[in-house]
DNA sequence: TGTACATCAGTGAACGCGCGTTCACTGATGTAC
DNA sequence: TGTACATCAGTGAACGCGCGTTCACTGATGTAC
């Protein structure tokens, strides 16, 4: 790789500028957001960045495209550090979920606002991929071999998993939890306040749904009553 | 009310002004607008908004004032609509949460990004009463008599409450439920949708933490059977 | 009922600004022979 | 190894634009007497 030196030739500048766009965003959000600015931060000519991304938007897109890839990286992260348990890789997912938000609100409210974006068949590929890992922690709870044996009852799992921790992510980077800034560990503070939003959901799902392994008394079930592997009170320590 | 003629003075500019911005907000989000854009549409030089609001500030902020207002008021009426039964009552909120911002998507993120927003007592007393709404939601759930006597899981209760609605307005406004476009009624979509995630909630929370009322074993709960009257299977219809 | 006057509400021209994008250009790099 | 040349990457001046805000102003309204 060419050393970015102060010569003519900048050496490295498209990953100049992505890396000019996060600082920017992250200090002022994409309302804040200009490609001149962009270009100031980079020690570069207001007409340079059109070089690699063609306009704003095409900047921007490439940005989210890869905050796309990011949280793609740290859900498969946190699903890996759940080990065999899907409960335990689905938490673990939800907070890294919300970790990046709070890393980067910036760039995930850019991600998540089509206003400024390119359409770009890659932004959308890296959007999926995101949302697949979701879906397939989803899928291993429930024990569903492939995406398309997935029940609306599977999606809506999926959905109601997906709000709770965008809607927290938003509200925490929001400022919406006062005691998020007062507290000695923003980190604790999220686990603390978010794990049991996402047990109690996980424990009303698996109620309502249970996969097959965990309900041996179907009879019982349909009268309404939990049998003794019931999820509710088995897997909450 | 002085008639709105085509006098030299308008007559209820104030209240244009703020309907021009909603329209606005609406059509463009909260970065296409511009005091100049709502003075031209207003039918109105453009230092008049001034004299009202002082500043695009000012008036970005009168009208997600107003937008708390307005959420406050369906999320009682949602509230009303569930009667005497507290978890019925919870679900209409969330259900109306979610259509306040598929209605007013450019005001609902307004109000939830502080960046364009004057730091303004009234804003955010709005805010807290809209809040406070669904927290004396959870209250009654749980009948805790007031928000002193409230514990670390109330709390987290409503935090993953709002969370979860939060986050399903703000997914469903940023496009991310294709299906939601295409449904041929897009609020029975959003009943199919979000519905079974809340009930799956309260659920797993009122299992984790049963009110007085509904736990009349509690030696059995410690044990980790829930008693049969046991929400997660009880309450399911 | 009429008049004087203070107050209010909106005008419109002007300001300076930062923006995105364009353009002809030039300096550096790499490749063919 | 040297030279010619095509290609690439960035320059910097310029464009036109819409913006927020200011200012001295003026037309309408309401109140005191």
């Amino acid at each position: 790789m060419p050393a970015p030196s102060d010569s003519y030739h900048h050496g490295a500048l498209r990953e100049a500028l992505i890396e000019a766009t996060e600082t920017l965003l992250a200090e002022r959000g994409a309302e804040g957001f200009s490609l001149r600015e962009v270009a100031r931060r980079a020690g570069v000519s207001p007409a340079a960045p059109a070089h690699h991304f063609g306009d704003a938007a095409g900047l921007l897109t490439a940005v989210a495209s890869l905050g796309f890839e990011g949280l793609t990286q740290v859900l498969e992260a946190g699903d890996a550090r759940g080990g065999a348990d899907p409960r335990a890789a689905l938490q673990q997912q939800g907070l890294e979920y919300v970790r990046f938000a709070c890393r980067h609100p910036g760039r995930f409210r850019l991600m998540f606002r089509p206003g400024r974006l390119r359409d770009d068949p890659q932004l959308e590929r890296h959007g999926r991929d995101a949302f697949e890992v979701l879906a397939r922690g989803v899928r291993r709870l429930w024990q569903v071999p492939h995406a398309d044996a997935m029940t609306a009852r599977h999606g809506n799992a999926v959905i109601a998993l997906w709000s709770m921790v965008h809607g927290y992510a938003h509200l925490a980077i929001a400022g919406k939890f006062g005691a998020l800034e007062a507290a000695a560990s923003r980190d604790g503070f999220i686990q603390a306040t978010l794990v049991p939003g996402l047990e109690a959901l996980l424990d009303g799902l698996l109620a309502a749904n249970p996969p097959a392994s965990l309900s041996p008394q179907p009879a019982r079930r349909r009268r309404g009553l939990p049998g003794p592997g019931a999820p509710a009170a088995a897997r909450r320590r």
